[in-house]
DNA sequence: ATATAAGATTCTAGTAACTAGAAGGAAGCC
DNA sequence: GGCTTCCTTCTAGTTACTAGAATCTTATAT
């Protein structure tokens, strides 16, 4: 089949196979006579193991792994466990950073008034964050 | 004083500090007869505003809108709280997907022995998503 | 047969927000 | 004078695509 059908059915954009396979994440396409990329069923399910494994917000380096152990009959499932758990560590620590952050941006929108008036306590508290001043 | 010492009290690397104002973010630092950027307390000031702003995930275009209403004595607490609303609706959607996104994770990894041989429901469930087939 | 539209190819460049490094001039200190 | 550090500018690399241009092929309609 040909790239768009491939797209259609993988859920990958066009322009990102032609990418993935530039950059190395897929192996380079067969090509028909006419110079068109040739795909097969297989070709597109590992592209929807990709869009998966991208969706699950890993790099496209470690999904470059991850499809190398896939597609490695002799995996151990320790090491997939292992890439899985670290990443998971990256998503918690990058949770907590967001709550954090949202939290004290709710409390700094939860203080202003929103009027006509320029005093803020939005501005002044990303002037002079509560704890980063005084004694 | 020069860009060193407005780089250890601003908190922003030498580095950004040109970026930022190549980019236009902050206005062009004064010069020394020597050709050195020249900054104030009140340009360190403003890169603490900055450093905070994006501390708090605001892109650098916002943090440029941001800027200038912490400049502007006429400005609106309303329109400040505006932008601010705006971005906090963004860190919700951006917590809430990693949040799903973790969850889906973290199953797939209590689900896996992590041993040493190659079964492995994490790749099964990057290949073959729940809900991505059947009737 | 031809006109045209859709889909394929490649290459370049732009996005966000820096960061690293190179080449070279200036300052400070012994 | 020499050494180290700091300053300058410019270029390029990072992540993961996305948009657009120029060109060629294929399919469809008349």
């Amino acid at each position: 089949m040909k790239i768009s059908e491939a797209s259609r059915q993988s859920g990958l954009p066009a322009k990102t196979i032609r990418y993935y396979e530039e950059t190395g994440l897929i192996a380079p396409a067969a090509r028909a006579e006419n110079g068109y990329r040739d795909y097969s069923d297989i070709d597109v399910h590992k592209m929807r193991f990709v869009r998966h494994a991208r969706g699950l917000g890993f790099s496209v380096e470690v999904c470059s792994q991850l499809l190398s152990l896939y597609e490695d009959q002799g995996r151990k499932s320790a090491d997939v466990k292992a890439i899985a758990q670290e990443h998971l560590i990256e998503v918690d620590a990058k949770i907590k950073e967001l709550q954090e952050l949202r939290s004290t941006l709710s409390h700094l929108v939860d203080h202003c008034h929103g009027d006509n008036k320029p005093d803020c306590p939005i501005l002044e508290g990303i002037a002079t964050p509560v704890g980063a001043g005084g004694a």
